[in-house]
DNA sequence: CACCAGGCCGTGC
DNA sequence: GCACGGCATGGT
């Protein structure tokens, strides 16, 4: 449970809720209720999101074995691992992710799917589809509280059909097409690159990586994290947050 | 009251 | 190209 609390909540994904004896969140057009790894792997659909059959173990191996900041990193976490979300969940959350908390982007992204997704489950509701979004407007989402965001996400809305092509493009075109939508940028492109499409060439830089890069590996680039800069990143953000970096 | 949160936009240089 | 302030909201 405390190895998944980080993997499920800790910030790539907003689908889970921490129901105390175990994790749900309503995907693929069904609530998931899990308690452990092993709940992952004997479901299908869940056991690819899971990304079940990429190797981390030799990745934790090669990751551990760079520096000491690493290495804590990846005992301190050492299940950790990347989702296979849905495309358009990461962008929307990830617009909402901006200059936010955890917290407070799950509390929108549930108020988003409550308002316009659909009930699969009594009190359990889908996030909404580019269609069912669609239906609201500026003033609604001004009363859901997004904020500044709200332009954004009408914009994502616009241009949802731009997520078909991302697959078929180079890092570089991909991200320039995803920057294309008003409110997102570098950042929030590269997470959903990274979570949305499973591109593990992205390395997402938040205010959390930029006091680790800048405390841990001043004057060093990215590439001093391959093959594995995606991976490098989410140990690393999760571990400064473990550690409350200043 | 201040400052911050998985940032981005518009402006000025 | 880079630095800066503004931006909605809720928490500390």
């Amino acid at each position: 449970m405390q190895e998944l609390r980080e993997i499920l909540t800790g910030g790539q994904s907003f689908s889970w809720k921490d129901e105390g004896n175990c994790f749900s969140a309503v995907l693929n057009e069904k609530v998931y209720r899990v308690t452990s790894e092993e709940d992952f792997l004997k479901d299908p659909w869940l056991k690819n999101y899971y990304d079940a059959d990429f190797d981390y173990s030799l990745a934790r191996e090669t990751i551990k074995s760079k520096d000491g900041i690493l290495a804590s990193a990846v005992e301190a976490f050492p299940s950790l691992r990347i989702l296979r979300q849905d495309p358009w969940i990461a962008l929307i959350s990830f617009i909402l992710s901006q200059n936010n908390n955890i917290k407070r982007i799950t509390g929108l992204y549930n108020a988003l799917s409550q308002a316009y997704g659909h009930e699969v489950e009594k009190g359990y509701y889908s996030f909404p589809t580019p269609e069912e979004l669609s239906r609201t407007s500026i003033a609604e989402l001004r009363k859901l509280r997004v904020g500044f965001r709200d332009s954004y996400i009408m914009d994502a809305i616009q241009k949802a059909d731009i997520l078909k092509e991302i697959d078929s493009l180079e890092y570089d075109e991909a991200e320039k097409k995803l920057m294309s939508i008003r409110g997102i940028g570098k950042k929030v492109a590269s997470c959903v690159l990274l979570f949305g499409f499973h591109r593990m060439e992205a390395f997402p830089v938040d205010v959390w990586i930029r006091k680790v890069l800048e405390k841990y590996y001043p004057g060093k680039g990215l590439e001093y994290f391959e093959p594995y800069p995606a991976l490098c990143q989410q140990y690393l953000f999760s571990y400064a947050r473990f550690l409350k970096l200043e």
